[in-house]
DNA sequence: TGCCAAATGTACACATATGTCAATAAAAAG
DNA sequence: CTTTTTATTGACATATGTGTACATTTGGCA
């Protein structure tokens, strides 16, 4: 059915149930990722399964160690991008909203509600939440903020963004655009400049339709 | 087991297979909603459910309907209670995140990963967020900001509890209310007045252990 | 006390899931 | 073109879940 990428002449591979079971993850939660179903989209017998993995157990350790690398890793290292300003610091972060390379919101969703019938993961999700908030706050604090404004500012920046991840609404690109700047007036006080957001907008490729007057 | 509350002398009830079913679904999502397991910890034969229910869907309506109402229809109620500042306003809505009889987040963030599986459940969330946001955006707007600037102030103040309950953490009352001064001048951009905050940790029942000096 | 309805339990039928094993097939290597 | 490695499959054993039919027990009440 549902063939991908594969060199040599095999229709399985490590690689394609864990694709079959990533969408599966995103899609419908983890009790859905079943080897059964996913053999059914492969178009592959179920027990073709056991040649690549252990159990599923393995599977979904797999799954979970993509997650921690991905979507981890990139808050960390945009809160920490070079910035003249806080509103511009800011704005390397809210990058990781917009573009699905440096985070994934369905699998962080996906992952979160897992946490909910695993300690295990519950654990490996407050580690995250835990590292990403520390980032956030050292970039405040790094303008100036003092530690309690610089902490509630970074959860109000974080949290915000996992809130409307837990929405799972999927707005497009423009509806989303237009509330950039007010946010980035709120979660740093200050107003962002137009060339700030000019440069923002261009590398999302956004194009607002009404340049602001003033 | 474990006997709930029954005036007559049966030992199941509705009620009892209910609440044992709420306290699964919070622990554990909705797949640990098993009419198996349920009937182990009522200590009752599994079959007996089937005298209060037609089957598990019943079953998992009722549970929904309790969302829907308890939840939402608090934070409308706050968001509209009298207030002279915007602050003020902001904490009437604040008594939600602390006050179980107003808002119950673990049912909230149960009933969010439940929507990942089930398209009406999902549904039924966005409605609901979809209803508060306007709530808190009237309010925002009644103390004279513009549309778009109440909207994100809006769904700041509201993704970020969201966001919160997504974290699952468990932090004791001090350490939440220690933030609270400064959550509502990210929100409002106005600082709270110390009458306002005395009002508001009297009613949970917090005695700072520090006033602050100025 | 004896009846009736409410509640509970047993037996069955069925569906879906995991994992093991041995047989087989297909690709790659020699 | 044979051998070897890699992959695929079907048959089994087992577990867990749902729901129905019918029998049995229990509580309340005439």
């Amino acid at each position: 059915m549902d063939q991908t990428v594969n060199d040599t002449g095999w229709r399985g591979s490590q690689e394609g149930w864990l694709e079959a079971a990533y969408y599966s993850l995103l899609e419908s939660g983890v009790d859905s990722v079943k080897i059964l179903s996913l053999a059914k989209k492969l178009g592959l017998s179920r027990t073709s399964f056991y040649w690549f993995f252990r159990d599923r157990e393995e599977l979904l350790a797999v799954l979970v160690a993509r997650w921690r690398k991905k979507n981890t890793g990139n808050i960390v290292k945009q809160s920490q991008a070079y910035a003249e300003t806080l509103a511009e610091a800011m704005l390397n972060v809210f990058d990781c909203w917009l573009n699905k390379d440096l985070f994934d919101a369905k699998f962080e969703f996906a992952v979160r509600s897992w946490a909910l019938q695993s300690p295990e993961i519950l654990d490996e999700v407050q580690l995250a939440d835990q590292v990403r908030l520390e980032a956030l706050k050292q970039m405040n604090m790094r303008f100036g903020h003092s530690e309690m404004t610089a902490d509630v500012r970074a959860r109000t920046a974080y949290l915000v963004q996992i809130g409307y991840i837990s929405m799972q609404s999927d707005e497009d690109l423009a509806t989303r655009m237009k509330r950039i700047p007010e946010y980035i007036a709120v979660y740093t006080g200050e107003v962002p400049q137009q060339r700030e957001l000019d440069r923002f907008f261009s590398r999302h490729s956004y194009k607002p339709l009404h340049r602001p007057v003033k």
